[in-house]
DNA sequence: GGACAGGGCAGTAATACATC
DNA sequence: GATGTATTACTGCCCTGTCC
């Protein structure tokens, strides 16, 4: 299939790229370090000898600052540590920094330091994403951050419930969601539920290979306030004339009346 | 406003270690 | 040796800030 085949060499011509920007920025910040610390080194990180390498690969880890003076947080230390045995490795540079003994000090200097971090209340990840509880969703509602009844409320809302309810199926991004990506439909049985067309663009084999319904969100009768079908359908209401066809952008910005008078 | 880079972190594969 | 669990390494996504 050269669709598939297309499509599976640009997903990794786009991850080598990305894999390489971060080799690039471990490698960067590390030649900065050097230059700032010990102008005199000029040569290229794959021609110093292991010990001397290793020794400021060590001063690097303990005394590298992020741009602002602040400290970094633990994993990234790590991570250049990762991209540079990367970039070493492709100039066929004859040791391991992360596993060979010749890179003992710096190892343990990393491992010193992400200890200390760790003590000065780093490595917490402050950029989590944190789970939204039920109670979490109440007072959203009751601040009218989720609501049918202002635009923005509204726009949060049915982005909300197509995250929880497509959020988990391949493929499904909500960046580029576009209107004919979500339809709404009518069981034989007469409910109403949402569904979501996925990459495959309604291709009913490829449908239920995923099985079927894992790509739906049916219509909550019993509790019509939150029902998501209900959300959806006055978001459809709301929408310009001009923006209800298939490729249009699923969410729309909201223009803020100016009055100029 | 768009393009790009930096930084933090999540997901996954590989590896090491423990237990049966 | 097989299986389960923990740790480490690697890769890439996403948010934010900066620059043009």
């Amino acid at each position: 299939l050269p669709d598939q085949d297309e499509r599976a060499a640009e997903l990794s011509r786009e991850q080598n790229e990305k894999t390489i920007r971060s080799t690039q920025t471990a490698l960067r910040n590390f030649r900065e370090f050097l230059i700032s610390k010990y102008p005199s080194e000029t040569r290229e990180i794959y021609v110093i000898p292991c010990k001397e390498l290793d020794a400021y690969l060590a001063s690097f880890f303990v005394d590298a600052r992020q741009k602002d003076g602040s400290e970094y947080e633990p994993n990234s230390l790590a991570n250049y540590q990762c991209g540079l045995e990367r970039y070493l490795k492709e100039h066929r540079y004859g040791y391991s920094i992360t596993r060979d003994k010749e890179f003992k000090r710096s190892q343990e200097a990393l491992k010193q330091k992400q200890i200390e971090l760790r003590c000065k209340g780093k490595g917490n990840k402050p950029h989590k994403s944190m789970k939204l509880t039920f109670a979490d969703e109440l007072i959203l509602r009751k601040r009218g951050l989720l609501s049918r009844y202002n635009p923005e409320g509204l726009l949060n809302l049915v982005w909300l419930n197509n995250t929880k309810a497509f959020g988990h199926c391949t493929g499904f991004h909500g960046s580029t969601l576009k209107w004919g990506d979500i339809r709404l439909r009518v069981t034989e049985t007469g409910l109403e539920y949402l569904e979501w067309m996925g990459p495959d663009n309604g291709d009913v084999n490829a449908k239920s290979k995923r099985g079927g319904t894992d790509s739906r969100v049916y219509a909550t009768q019993h509790s019509p306030q939150t029902c998501p079908v209900q959300d959806y359908k006055e978001y459809a209401q709301r929408r310009p004339p001009a923006m209800r066809y298939e490729d249009a952008p699923f969410y729309l910005s909201i223009k803020p009346v100016v009055n100029l008078a």
